[in-house]
DNA sequence: GAGTGGTCTAGACCACGCG
DNA sequence: GCGTGGTCTAGACCACTCA
């Protein structure tokens, strides 16, 4: 394994082995080469493809593994990370109930209002990377805890990864819609950044969450991203909190 | 360096070296052997003080700088890390500006509405694992960005830990409060939970943050800990989030 | 027992900061 | 030029999983 060296700038885009190992397993993973949940080579075979040692080979993966992108699972072998068959469903939901633990209420019931296809504002098309007028599908829904609304989503996908998604789909599939995604799309989130706001509801909003238009609720917008920071998914949240809250861990 | 081994129990209570160490380099962390901001010695010479090779150091090291409890400097050192002189000011705190980058306004101003000596109640006794009763300093405060009250934080220090502070150090000490925790008393915060909730001021926080009652405002829970999950301080604020938001990072 | 990841070591060399 | 952390290697042995 060489250094990617001899460029003709100034910097010397200098890069330790074990970072292009890193981006050689990146590859395999953005390309499919390896899908979510299955295992990847053991270190011993990819450090004798990469011509390196298993210690580099390790490197890489351990940092990896820091990113939640592959999971180590002694004795086994090391597994590409996925929204389904993990134990903590719903990986990116934070809101918690303010009694009781984790999710003692049991999956979330799921009502799929709408599902189409329309074309990307200005707004959404650059928080998606895409042109104003692009196509995207757009879906609502509303989430219920114990009988009772308490996330209403509305989310946009671009269009061109996410043909063929349809409502009745998205009210069918039993698990995470992170892992539909995976499943039917082949798309992988790894990694969103939300901006949290107190709001009020406007009467449709208020509606649907029943709750009163004055009561204060939780906005949550998404922005979730694929290998390589490429955005994927806009999210818009209003989760209700009086008797849930959203929960976050400070290091 | 020998296992800690013989335990009664059937769980071994196996533990490898490198996390031994951690627990040892923590330990002096913990004393006060090395402060923050201070570099501790080298890996060479901890690797000969807990007679193990540089390589258990540097993986015990490792984990630590990845806690944020210490920084690596190529070159200079180890070091403990600080809220203070830190690029970031203000670590946990989320809140930022809906335009432009992280704080292009500047640091915030403070205004120190009260500082006094009360009892603790239940609730505050539990998150801070006192008794009800004890004694708990309790300061109010009003952060201003750009001139405009933004946030208002009820604080709860265990009386035992902060003796002697009061209104006048929070006014003046420059930088953030959390580095004067540091300075003063010693403590440093290390990591901290949030719970957060839309909600809407009563009239008194309303007339502080210079709103109307009937404007949603983020409440923010928070309880921040020090070294060994120890609770130490108990912090109530509520956000305005017309002009900001509170951001954060899902993997 | 074979194969996987996990730990530990020892030694070589590199990159950085500073006197 | 020296001391620091950063990278890379090679080899030994341990712990876990599964056939």
């Amino acid at each position: 394994m060489s250094n990617a060296s001899s460029s003709t700038l100034d910097t010397p885009a200098f890069s330790p082995l074990y970072l292009q190992i890193k981006g050689l397993i990146l590859q395999g993973l953005q390309s499919g080469e390896w899908k979510p949940g299955e295992a990847i080579p053991s270190e011993m075979d990819l450090a004798a493809r990469f011509r390196v040692s298993q210690g580099t080979v390790r490197k890489a993966i351990d940092e990896l593994a820091a990113d939640n992108l592959l999971m180590r699972r002694q004795g086994k072998g090391t597994f590409v990370s996925t929204h389904a068959e993990q134990q903590v469903q719903y990986r990116f939901l934070r809101l918690r109930p303010d009694q009781g633990d984790e999710h003692s209420e049991g999956p979330a019931r799921r009502l799929i209002l709408e599902c189409k296809r329309m074309r990307a504002t200005a707004e959404m098309a650059r928080l998606l990377a895409l042109r104003t007028g692009d196509a995207v599908m757009h879906a609502r829904r509303v989430l219920l805890f114990a009988q009772t609304p308490a996330i209403l989503e509305d989310i946009w996908l671009p269009a061109q990864a996410f043909k063929g998604l349809s409502a009745e789909r998205m009210a069918s599939y039993p698990g995470p819609t992170y892992a539909m995604f995976e499943e039917d799309f082949g798309v992988r989130m790894v990694r969103a950044d939300e901006k949290l706001r107190a709001v009020h509801p406007n009467a449709e909003q208020a509606a649907l969450l029943e709750v009163d238009v004055d009561t204060p609720v939780l906005s949550v917008e998404r922005v979730a991203y694929t290998y390589n920071d490429l955005a994927m998914e806009l999210r818009r949240g209003l989760y209700r909190t009086d008797t849930h809250h959203y929960r976050n861990t400070l290091a």
